[in-house]
DNA sequence: ATGAGTGCAAAGGCTTTGCATTAGG
DNA sequence: CCTAATGCAAAGCCTTTGCACTCAT
């Protein structure tokens, strides 16, 4: 499932209605922004390949989009969050994540490890009283720009 | 390995010096704070905690710590970064997340999964170009707490 | 004595909020 | 019309930094 295979702008009208939300030019454009990025990105790029928008109408519609399940937000290692469309948009998927320079790519995980996880989640939240949505892999270290002659 | 096994503030000492840094009376209220906690802590915790620190000894002092790769800096989904010993201090461990109240527990996960995802680095590694130092992953839900009824 | 460590207060950077204006149903 | 959405500016919150003072070697 690839954001290209759906109507994202359709499924996000659609969620954001029963949540009792209107989808707006400003929203659109977000989507849009992060339908063509392959990775979370930062508020500061949605607002670079945006043009006109308004900061604070960035950061009030992605908490808008988020909590009617359209985007997701990640927090990485630094401390700028990132945005990007929500699961059922983009398909299952964990993170590259560079240390350095702090970029994100998005990778794929073998069913196996996919398989093991659900299964871990169950028991854990057995053992700790928890109700488990979700679990959050990132491989960590350093991209081939950071690790460059350069340095 | 558990913190209780070693000599934490040993080790914490040589790890220092070999850094080129003292171990000094605030440095050591911190790692006795994180010795004491089941899981990462945050800033304010910590300073609670402590007594008589200055919140910027407290910051300068951590970033000293995780340099000489005593502590480790953790980022889970509120924007409050949180610490915990090193590794090598308390074990190759993974978190439990409550993504209402932020609460972050220590959890074991089956060598089964460490060796997959150790052999899925690897790949990772080469496909991308990048130099993977270490994985992390978040079983993300709602603690206990934060389902009871009191909602 | 000399540089590292400390506390206090001020500054920074990302994010949120208040308020008047504009736009959508 | 009437409420939601927007833009601008101000405020908040966590974190970092500047500076003078203190401590350890």
């Amino acid at each position: 499932m690839r954001s290209s295979d759906i109507d994202v702008h359709g499924t996000a009208d659609e969620q954001l209605r029963r949540a009792g939300q209107r989808y707006t030019a400003n929203r659109r454009s977000l989507v849009d922004a992060l339908v063509g990025s392959s990775g979370p990105v930062t508020v500061i790029e949605l607002l670079e390949s945006i043009d006109g928008m308004a900061q604070s109408s960035a950061y009030r519609n992605l908490a808008v989009l988020e909590e009617a399940g359209v985007v997701h937000r990640v927090v990485t290692d630094d401390d700028t969050a990132r945005y990007e469309l929500a699961e059922h948009l983009t398909g299952h998927h964990h993170h590259l994540v560079c240390a350095r320079c702090g970029a994100v790519i998005d990778i794929d995980v073998p069913n196996v490890i996919e398989d093991e996880l659900r299964s871990l989640s169950a028991k854990v939240a057995r053992a700790h009283g928890f109700r488990i949505d979700h679990h959050r892999l990132d491989l960590v270290g350093t991209c081939g720009n950071c690790t460059a002659p350069t340095d």
